[in-house]
RNA sequence: GCCAGUGUGGCGGAAUUGGUAGACGCGCCAGACUCAAAAUCUGGUGUUGGUAACAUCGUGUCGGUUCAAGUCCGACCACUGGCACCA
């Protein structure tokens, strides 16, 4: 019917042409600076799921351009890394080739979608005018001793060998590739990230993420607030640090735990007796791949140092020390005071090597409502022994139903001072039960304490009570005395109904214990067992306390952590910007001098990996060997490049200025354009690329070189396009989708307008070659329904408040990302156009001015043949009337006790009074009220009104 | 285990933030045009009952608040993504 092949090519000739989407620094109008990723340039050409975000940002961007605003919306390669690599070394062709291939084709294939990027501030991170300043900006780095190099244990991938930083790690395995990653220790450069974790949070609130990108991001630095604690190693002056959460436990500290790789071990080695069991242990633990340790969680293992002892700086008891790799060197300092009684990791621990437990926070249970506390009557603290007797041959435990109160409970009673636990339970049973011959199974690590009225004895009660499990050898028994017989009855309870049974927080604990068995107790309760902190009944407190007491004394103080680690900046690969540093023997390492810059990757015969960590680089000393810049003797060249993620963490700052030679970016340029207004990607690059280009940034604001601390004021994020099957598009599964054939065979505008029509903007939503069919029908529909346009100069009267609305909803939601509703909206309209006899060229001309920056080709193919006006790419964004919107009559709603009932066409301004006339008075709703009294009628203005009967 | 997100027709998804659940699109059914098909147009399309008017149930499950709940509160279930021995 017509052809979009040709009208595209022409509209993408004339924008081409006309410069229409060239940003200018030197514009009185108001900046506007939309940006999305730039993509990786991969052999197989755009992927189905970028034509999304960039639709979407393109037609922010068109949009603003007819707002009036001098808008930036470049496009650039983010070509170095390993699949440029990989492509590069399975087709036998220099990854530099590789590059200029696949940029064709993407550049191509953008532009066939007509997104109206300013191509001439194009700029890829592999041209040495652009990684020239990737090095030099590394090169401040170093300067400002952000960098540094230090041999480290690094995540290795097996498969791509090379190392990874921790971001590039996904659930132990290499992100890119999937494969085996093992711990291996390697001479890195790294870039002080952590020491930046702090900004990195506080940067935070200045902008306009999204919420999910801010949380990732917060989660992902792990902040943690706790102490470092000081121990003394006994019989020697040797200390060991450690850092905690909670260091209100440490009256429960029993044990310490280091590290396998803690640089402690080899000083005190000699004390050690055991020292070769430890050398054994350490050399497993590097040895285990990082998917080992990940799965064999739940075993712990360990060996118990002999011949030394950690001091507890606040019992002065010795406790043992032990290795183990559940400590991670890299977080907090490498050791941990273990307290097993309230962390479930110390507890499996010190259960599987029987080491002593000492619970120092008892569960604290609040009086029940009927038993409060009362004022002036004194308290009496005991203690009570709460037993569980186990049936000898069914899985029943013997409760009590008690006579005078509701309350199901399980044997109780007070501890004599004479007798032990034990003692006392066993003479509770047989005084309360009868039965004689009685075993105690268990006395659990744990008690809690509660406080309430206890009516009986006419005191309160303090109640300190211990846990124990006993067993029933047999039946025998003798007769229970009356006085025990009068207060309750006995009833053996299934353990599976124990829960329903027992109704006493007390007694529950135990059902806990009885049904999930013993195990750490990690919720708040009163101290015990804790010196100073005795009685405290409250988490926050304790920590300070026990913090000040600490400061005091020296041995301890508030610290804060986080799981941020320094970023490893070292790839052991040809294919990336060559770190710009010498080694001197002399002069140890020197940066390349500013005038070498950029440092060039040399030609080589391979790129292929190499098995023993080294960069292809290390093979060609003909490369490396240089002098000393500093003191001109023979010296030796960097040989590792830098990650994939060096090059996007700045380059939204070289598209202000692409061509500068002199600088990296002018300050002109950075003060005109300032920070990047909204920023769109992906989700997965929320924890990556977002935090390493802010920390990027934050460093350059540091050092004086940018104007604004943070790069971005609004971060957004797009759902993925699934296969048509509802699952992720892999080249395995062969569910992908070539955008070139979708525009072949239904129009980029088709394929742009239905990427935007398809779903949720920021959630996932599966392809649908059906629904594209749609939005291509609608695009058809249009140009038919252009035929009917009558010259007029003003909107039809009957259309007037639905296009007022129109353009209201389309600029909102574009605004709001919602391009699904945006684009509804239009349809909507188009199909109200469709009904009439005519429609005028005002109207018409609307609807495809809101339209363009969906479909910008057909739209302005349109306004061209029509002779409509100026074409749409320099026309002003349609304004709309609040009050030209409304309709002069609307719907009420006639709702019976909150059912619709009725609905009814009214005029837009009648009262109240005549709502409830007209709802009491229509006939269906009469059928609902008949028989009923009216309770009253509730008027929601334009709404409805519900009438509610009885 | 922890964090985040999601759950609405046959499908993708709407719902002005407490006020008509299912907009719009797809698919499907029927009709018109056609020798026929495609394209296009018209009507229908959550469930059950009824020719219909209408009634009934209905937004993952259970409970609550309210005149009124997809929306708010409480407990849970399922799926997706991320993190994971982080002391």
């Amino acid at each position: 019917m017509y052809d979009y092949k040709k009208i595209e090519r022409k509209w993408q000739e004339y924008w081409d042409s006309n410069k229409t989407f060239k940003a200018y620094e030197n514009s009185d109008k108001e900046k506007y600076y939309v940006l999305i990723e730039f993509p990786y340039p991969s052999g197989s050409g755009l992927h189905i799921g970028h034509p999304r975000s960039y639709t979407a940002l393109d037609s922010l961007a068109r949009k603003r351009r007819m707002e009036g605003y001098n808008v930036l919306f470049p496009m650039g390669w983010d070509a170095f890394g390993l699949p440029a690599e990989n492509y590069a070394i399975q087709n036998h062709i220099h990854p530099r080739e590789a590059v200029k291939e696949n940029v064709a084709i993407f550049k191509k294939q953008c532009q066939n979608l007509g997104i109206s990027f300013d191509w001439d501030r194009e700029i890829s991170t592999t041209d040495p005018s652009y990684f020239k300043w990737t090095q030099w900006q590394f090169i401040k780095f170093f300067e400002h001793n952000l960098a540094y190099k230090t041999k480290k244990a690094i995540n290795w991938c097996t498969a791509c060998k090379v190392g990874l930083s921790n971001e590039e790690v996904e659930h132990g395995n290499c992100e890119r590739c999937g494969g085996e990653i093992v711990r291996r220790e390697k001479e890195q450069w790294m870039l002080s990230m952590k020491s930046y974790a702090e900004k990195l949070i506080e940067g935070l609130k200045d902008t306009d993420f999204i919420d999910r990108v801010k949380t990732a991001q917060i989660n992902w630095i792990g902040k943690s607030e706790g102490a470092e604690i000081t121990f003394d190693i006994a019989d020697s002056n040797h200390k060991l640090k450690v850092y905690t959460t909670r260091p209100d436990t440490i009256y429960g500290v029993t044990f310490m735990v280091l590290s396998p790789e803690h640089p402690i071990l080899n000083m005190v080695k000699d004390k050690i007796t055991n020292y070769e069991e430890v050398v054994k242990y350490q050399e497993d633990a590097s040895r285990k791949s990082e998917f080992e340790r990940v799965e064999l969680i739940k075993e712990k293992t360990g060996v118990k140092l002999e011949g030394i002892d950690a001091v507890n700086p606040l019992t002065n008891e010795k406790i043992q020390i032990w290795i183990s790799d559940y400590v991670m060197m890299n977080y907090g300092t490498g050791a941990i005071m273990a307290v097993p009684a309230h962390d479930d990791r110390d507890y499996d621990f010190a259960n599987k090597f029987g080491i002593p437990i000492v619970q120092v926070i008892a569960p604290f249970f609040s009086p029940e409502e009927d038993n409060q506390l009362k004022p002036d009557v004194k308290t009496d603290r005991r203690k009570t022994v709460i037993i569980a007797l186990k049936h000898h041959d069914k899985d029943e435990y013997l409760c009590l139903n008690w006579k005078i109160k509701d309350w199901h409970t399980f044997v109780v009673g007070g501890k004599e001072s004479n007798e032990t636990i034990g003692e006392t339970a066993v003479r509770e049973l047989q005084e309360e039960t009868g039965y004689k011959n009685i075993r105690i199974d268990k006395i659990f690590n744990f008690e809690s304490h509660s406080s309430f009225y206890a009516a009986h004895k006419g005191v309160n009660r303090y109640q300190e009570a211990v846990y124990v499990l006993a067993k029933l050898e047999d039946e025998e028994s003798n007769e229970i005395i009356a006085e025990e017989k009068d207060k309750h009855d006995l009833v053996w309870i299934k353990k599976d109904e124990l829960g329903k049974f027992i109704n006493i927080a007390t007694y529950k604990y135990m059902v806990d214990l009885i049904v999930n068995g013993e195990k750490a107790y990690t919720g708040e309760g009163v101290m015990i067992n804790s010196g100073i902190l005795n009685d405290i009944n409250n988490k926050e407190e304790a920590i300070i306390t026990i913090i000040n007491y600490l400061e005091e004394k020296g041995i301890g103080k508030k610290t804060t952590n986080y799981r941020l680690q320094d970023w490893v900046f070292s790839r052991q690969r040809f294919w990336g910007e060559p770190i710009p540093m010498i080694y001197c023997d002399e002069c140890d390492w020197v940066p390349v001098p500013d005038e070498d810059l950029p440092v060039m990757l040399p030609e080589v015969a391979t790129y292929d990996p190499t098995d023993n960590g080294e960069s292809p680089l290390a093979t060609m000393p003909e490369w490396y060997t240089v002098n000393c810049p500093k003191c001109g003797k023979t010296a030796r060249r960097e040989t590792d490049t830098m990650p994939n993620w060096a090059g996007s963490s700045w380059y939204w700052l070289r598209y202000m200025d692409p061509h500068n030679d002199q600088e990296f970016v002018s300050q002109a340029a950075l003060n005109y354009w300032g920070m990047v207004n909204w920023y769109n990607g992906g989700m997965e690059h929320a924890t990556r690329h977002l935090l390493y280009a802010r920390f990027w940034h934050r460093f350059l604001y540091d050092i004086g070189l940018v104007p604004t601390p943070e790069p971005f004021t609004k971060r957004t994020a797009h759902g993925m396009v699934l296969g048509e099957d509802g699952s992720k598009i892999s080249k395995s599964k062969g569910n992908g989708i070539n955008p070139n054939d979708i525009i072949d065979a239904y129009s980029a505008d088709a394929l742009r307008t239905y990427e935007l029509f398809m779903g949720d903007y920021e959630m996932d939503t599966a392809w649908s070659t059906n629904g594209l069919k749609g939005c291509k029908r609608f695009l058809d529909k249009l140009w038919r329904v252009k035929e009917k346009v009558k010259k007029s100069g003003e909107y039809s009267k009957k259309l007037e408040s639905i296009i007022n609305q129109t353009i209201k909803k389309v600029s909102n939601d574009i605004e709001q990302m919602k391009y699904n509703t945006a684009v509804s909206a239009l349809m909507i309209l188009l199909n109200e156009y469709e009904k009439q006899e005519y429609i005028t060229d005002y109207d018409l001309r609307v609807l495809i001015t809101l339209l363009n920056p969906f479909a910008p080709h057909i739209t302005e193919e349109i306004n061209e043949l029509k002779e409509l006006g100026k074409p749409l790419c320099d026309s002003p964004w349609p304004k709309y009337d609040e009050l030209k919107t409304q309709e002069d009559t609307y719907e009420l709603i006639i709702q019976v006790n909150g059912k619709v009932r009725g609905k009814i066409t009214v005029r837009i301004n009648i009262d109240e009074e005549e709502m409830k006339k007209q709802a009491v008075n229509h006939e269906n709703a009469i059928k609902h009220i008949e028989g009923k009294e009216i309770i009253k009628i509730i008027v929601v203005p334009k709404k409805l009104v519900n009438i509610v009967v009885k």
